[in-house]
DNA sequence: TTGTATGCGTTATCAG
DNA sequence: CTGATAACGCATACAA
């Protein structure tokens, strides 16, 4: 059986129909759900295609279903925390109910969230999930006139095209705040970053007006980019004036590491017995031995299977553009004071 | 010019043909590269495609092309900092180039990785690139016979097929143990994890024969999966004993961090006075102001421009099948005594 | 430069 | 159950 030399090319289905002796339409039956083909010819095809190593084209399939089974997942900072295990969670959730994922990243200059987006159309994506970054209206609905599923997920902008799945970020804000003023805080910072995103500034003004109807103001402090750094910066900057303040709330978990880490490191502080601190997104790191932090844990689990559930939907009357909204449950550990 | 209402379903070359009133070649003309078209219908092409939504189908062109433009990224764990980051970096790079990206995430059930071979086939990859895992030799073939690249990522067993990107894990692991020596160390524990990964073990064995070379006797110890929580657990068992170590080397900087914290938060131990750590990626974590993690950097760069220019190199004469090995290098920080 | 015709790999339809 | 044939959206050789 020396027919299988390297052939350097994709097999097609009609060399697997000829090395089986019957035609191209028995081929495909038998790589189609639910097609009749006889066992005997079922056997003859399936044997070819191992010999040969055939593989269903799904491209050309593609183009006669409006099915490419594809989709974009468009982001920035894939490599954050957060993010790498939301695309973790969709991927695992996407392959589950049989669509791939093609991620896109955005990290690079301004106006790449367009060329994603003009990606997802080239690739005839059935849906494009927006992760991070601000798209263009235009191309939001050039995608849903072609027909895809669009996902915008944490933005504040709910247009009614798009699905849009966001995290009640006012509701645990103002809970943040609480927290740690039932612990006995009063002059209490707030720790977001220059990155302006609508989650961050909704965090932020929650919990300014929480404050406020407290009767209590707060100073923010944006030290950098959304980062570790960014916290450590601010911590930095906010803890050698005179007047320290006694709880920090920080918008995201990374930034609060940063800032408890200039706490203990450069002023030698103690959590949480000078300090309070609260995060947000509860990452892998917000519970390491070192952090022990009392944060808010991201509904990634949710999100994923919100969105699987919306693609896997395959009915077409399905109602599109609306918006769900998730709780993010506040997670205890050891940098609020118990009381 | 009502003629654009959702159409629910994506445009084609016909219909902006129509709309501008010139032939379906013409309109394919436009959008390809270095094709003869005048400027008054390349005008009129791209202004009926605009109010049209049109995109080129790149699934369809694939078909006539044996170029799909995209790339398969397998791998498991890829929330991990050290996979994240990579994932990051070759998408970027990928994206410069004319790629994208597809990923599976083979991290579910065990015989995964076959169908994420299958589904590179599928979709007509250019390339597959294997992230972690073990996949089947002989889809392997498959995927070369089709002509696509192979890209095995820190795999030991070189094949002659695929192209082998590895980094220099046994180098690395040597140097690690003489920065311990050099430190006075000489109880030095490893630590590992029940993963048996090859880059892993290769960095066990290389450190556990210079340790032997320098008539030290070293204990392995493998608490888990790889990751932080492993790394802590190994910390309890290793330093409750009486025989506590006075270094160790931890073959992931998640496991390090963990040993650490163990060290620290359960025994109250100093690092690196009473206890020497070398961990191994450099993730951003280990650059952190609670850990200042002494540890090997990842070449995560050299990785993904190499993968490119395996990519980008159109030369069918390219001579596959290569194996290339990247440097470790040390970055020095404060868990390793200076002496 | 432009249009016509053909083929890429697949599936759906239809006749047998 | 099976095979021939027409699409799907596109690029290109060819003729004009």
């Amino acid at each position: 059986m020396s027919e299988l030399k390297p052939g350097r090319s994709f097999v097609s289905a009609q060399q697997v129909a000829e090395l089986a002796g019957v035609s191209r339409s028995a081929v495909s039956r038998t790589f189609t759900d639910g097609a009749s083909v006889s066992e005997t010819t079922r056997k003859k095809v399936l044997e070819a295609a191992e010999t040969l190593g055939y593989h269903v084209n799904h491209l050309a399939r593609s183009l006669i279903h409006e099915d490419s089974g594809i989709v974009c997942l468009i982001g920035a900072d894939i490599n954050t925390p957060y993010h790498s295990r939301l695309i973790d969670a969709i991927t695992r959730r996407l392959q589950a109910i049989n669509r791939v994922a093609m991620v896109i990243n955005t990290s690079g200059d301004t106006d790449s969230v367009e060329a994603a987006l003009r990606q997802t159309l080239n690739y005839r994506a059935n849906a494009t999930v927006v992760l991070s970054g601000t798209p263009p209206t235009s191309l939001i609905n050039t995608c849903l006139n072609s027909g895809q599923h669009v996902i915008l997920i944490n933005r504040d902008d709910h247009l009614d095209g798009p699905e849009n799945i966001s995290v009640d970020n006012a509701a645990a804000a103002r809970e943040a705040f609480h927290m740690l003023h039932r612990a006995g805080s009063r002059r209490i910072a707030v720790v977001s970053s220059q990155a302006g995103t609508p989650s961050l500034v909704a965090r932020e003004r929650a919990f300014e007006t929480a404050a406020g109807e407290a009767g209590l103001d707060v100073t923010i402090t944006r030290a950098g980019p959304t980062g570790y750094g960014a916290g450590f910066e601010a911590g930095r900057l906010l803890l050698s004036g005179s007047h320290r303040p006694d709880a920090a709330f920080c918008v995201t978990d990374l930034l609060a590491c940063g800032f408890m880490d200039a706490a203990r490191v450069e002023f030698g502080m103690n959590v949480p017995e000078e300090l309070c601190v609260v995060g947000f997104d509860d990452i892998e790191q917000a519970g390491w031995a070192s952090y022990q932090l009392t944060t808010f844990r991201q509904p990634i689990v949710q999100v994923a299977d919100h969105i699987t559930m919306l693609l896997d939907g395959e009915d077409p009357l399905r109602q599109r553009g609306g918006s769900v909204s998730f709780h993010a449950d506040p997670v205890w550990r050891r940098t609020v004071r118990p009381k």
